[in-house]
DNA sequence: CGCCCTATTGATAAACTTCAAGTTATGTGG
DNA sequence: CCACATAACTTGAAGTTTATCAATAGGGCG
């Protein structure tokens, strides 16, 4: 969803070339393909910062660590997403492939020089920072009060919706990371995931299908139980703001 | 610190005419002042956001909620910063005076013409942009895994810092809030920030003066509790990166 | 001086973590 | 294709941290 650095949303669904122009994306188009295994660290946290990526293939985490050891996911990453845009001279955190990635990388500078040779792509760029900053606030909200039962429906919730987005019209989570990557990424023990999800599925509200995926049996339930913020899905996009 | 929207600290200190052209808020030169006491809300979670807010004096907190009552502090913002940029309708977290602050507004629409009109601000809107992406993220690392000792150091430090770098060179910690702001801001309760901030007095780390000072007696014994990253304090600002 | 708001301190309870054991996938080599 | 090994996940019991409830103390302002 996103992390310190972009994570670029295209405005449209998929990338036919004519759409694809309009994305950050369009500016790796030159870059060669890469590949990483699931595991494999793209790079770490800490690492000087010199390339900009663009994932063109799979799921990324997007972890931090403290110095004992404790890890936290900020964010997972997907197709079409740009990972690694900050002003910063190292990586604040480190970007893992959770299953096979196709990615292509840029250095900071020939990024740079691209979007100068795209202003049309400026308030996209800005856009998805903005975006990127609104999901690290749910995500505070999220961390700072609620409840495990409500970060897990949250978070199922916000995947469910993300899925949708992109088109998909089934009530079938798909989640490439594991228990424990949820658990980092909500604040909480792998235990306790593992106890809320079954609490939900007794519950009627979903079925643990296989591994990776989740059966969402009553949508409803999700919501009531997530404990949205007020003014949840009220802020449309603008769509002049910026954009010239 | 941050908010959904940006604040900014200009790249320096004070703001002599000089150096006030570099920021952000130069754009607001010619907005008339206005004011806010203690309590007053400048602009609510929720409300249509027709305008981008530069604070010229005091302190503000940046407040979400959520439909029970809740209430979460993203962030404070203090003299120089900007708040209220985004992509978004409405806002999507309120804006509330913690002291007595004069600010300045302009319409989304004018500023976005400003910005137009200087194109060496952009760069430091981007730059303003992923420090708040940082800084949500520093914050996402402490709500998620810090103890509570560790939050209020982490806090205290932050606080420290950035006085510091304002100039000041004193140990004393100004806070301008009250404990139940810094316990939504660190999602704790009132309670546990009184019993910490009782136990780090204890261990002759700091001395809680008047209600709204702190003194720091052993700023080392905040660092080594503040269970702070790995890579903390290792990425300096990249000076040409997106600047032209 | 006294009131109100804020903060502190104490006792109890709840939520989640930790530790431990057991179960189910997954994938690999025979 | 099946058996086995390993990793991922689930479930249970005990332990901690922090929240909650309740009472008290301190500060600022009329």
């Amino acid at each position: 969803m996103f992390a310190n650095s972009l994570n670029v949303r295209p405005l449209f669904e998929e990338t036919s070339p004519a759409r694809e122009q309009c994305s950050l994306g369009a500016l790796f188009d030159r870059s060669q393909l890469e590949h990483a295994t699931a595991g494999q660290i793209v790079f770490f946290e800490g690492d000087r910062a010199l390339h900009v990526f663009a994932i063109r293939e799979g799921n990324l985490r997007i972890c931090r660590q403290l110095h004992d050891g404790r890890r936290v996911i900020t964010g997972f990453l997907t197709k079409s997403d740009i990972v690694g845009v900050s002003f910063k001279n190292r990586y604040l955190y480190s970007a893992e492939a959770l299953d096979d990635v196709v990615f292509q990388r840029q250095t900071k500078m020939a990024f740079e020089k691209q979007l100068l040779a795209r202003p049309d792509l400026r308030p996209v760029l800005l856009s998805q920072l903005c975006d990127e900053v609104a999901a690290a606030q749910d995500q505070m909200v999220l961390l700072s009060c609620k409840s495990a039962e409500e970060r897990l429906c949250s978070f199922l919730l916000g995947r469910l919706r993300k899925s949708m987005a992109h088109g998909c019209q089934t009530n079938v989570i798909n989640l490439p990371m594991t228990r424990l990557d949820i658990a980092d990424y909500l604040g909480l023990t792998i235990e306790t995931v593992s106890r809320t999800v079954t609490k939900l599925a007794g519950q009627g509200i979903l079925s643990a299908g296989r591994r990776h995926e989740i059966l969402v049996l009553k949508k409803s339930g999700l919501v009531e139980r997530a404990g949205e913020d007020l003014a949840a899905d009220d802020g449309l996009d603008t769509p002049g703001y910026y954009h010239h």
